[in-house]
DNA sequence: ACCTGAACACCGTTCAAGT
DNA sequence: ACCTGAACACCGTTCAAGT
């Protein structure tokens, strides 16, 4: 966790991290298998959930995974790629499940609004901690706004998106057909 | 291209470029300044729009963007990567701007909406090619399915999840406050 | 204008051998 | 059980020098 917070994911090698503990890199292969083993051993403990979440909605469990990932340098794409390797477990999953189920969803509505959502949190703060690395970095870009008012703007990017992702989950009580999606999308 | 299909975005170094070319690894410096530079190139090819969308519905547009990442191996990753650094400009979500305005919203409303649906399609669409990947390697991991039943639930999920954005969107003729979010998550 | 050749400073992973 | 030392096969990037 030291050597990610001090370096970022690009210098988080297997080299630094033992250099850090003060022992050959090779030592750390009897503790991991590989190297994705051990980024997938530091995306746990970026995702443990602190509180307890069984009462809480769906805005507030993905507001609280979105601070977890922005909580460290390069949270998201780390959790990214774990997840998408299968070898993270998301305990905001089984939250989200829980509290879109509370509204009314079934079982089936209620998996794809939580996968919906986690893939909208860790796109959107990927996304963003990239602009920031960017912005470190100096990339004389002038898209990328890293003033307070930049910095308000991502956030409440963030909130609009998930308030409309919440309210597609509210209003389909049911998963729509794809001519439900075509004739919602032309209705004016 | 070539290199990206035969070896995927791991094997996609700039020696092996190289090497298809019959040159030498600094001939590549001369065009592109550095390896990123290289990718947003790539990304540019990956989601170039075929037909002209401008009466297109929101949800027609994000599955044609989706068709485009998953027709070349890990598609989703690359462009990903290059948005995320600002070196990519996706005419899909000029797009979807439109789409979202003529149902009925506003500027900043659409943007939102574009965004979402933006961040929801590369993130399915970049978790579900890491699972190819993994199931490619062989990774033994039996949560991951790769029979044909797997491959259409995925595709199911997609536009499942996408309808559920697509709801959101046009039942928000507005951007909700947070104290609406919270309502509509709690109202059953 | 476009490319070569060679170097620099790194990587992840493996494996015999030590204690 | 846990670690060392050394090697293997790679990386991205730079730069003087060529044509």
């Amino acid at each position: 966790m030291r050597v990610l917070a001090e370096n970022g994911l690009p210098g988080l090698s297997m080299r630094r991290i033992a250099d850090e503990l003060d022992v050959q890199v090779s030592a750390l292969y009897w503790h991991f298998p590989n190297k994705q083993a051990l980024l997938a051993a530091v995306s746990e403990r970026i995702v443990v959930e602190a509180a307890d979440s069984s009462d809480a909605d769906a805005a507030v469990i993905a507001t609280a995974l979105r601070d977890r990932l922005l909580a460290h340098r390069d949270g998201a794409e780390i959790v990214s790629s774990s997840l998408a390797l299968g070898l993270l477990d998301l305990p905001a999953r089984a939250s989200l499940v829980d509290a879109a189920r509370q509204t009314g969803l079934s079982d089936a509505a209620a998996a794809t609004a939580a996968d919906t959502i986690v893939h909208f949190v860790i796109g959107c703060t990927f996304h963003e901690q990239q602009r920031m690395h960017a912005a470190v970095i100096g990339a004389t870009d002038p898209s990328v706004d890293i003033t307070p008012a930049g910095i308000a703007e991502s956030a409440d990017d963030f909130s609009s998106g998930l308030a409309m992702i919440v309210a597609g989950m509210c209003d389909g009580r049911r998963p729509l057909t794809e001519a439900e999606t075509t004739k919602r999308a032309r209705r004016s």
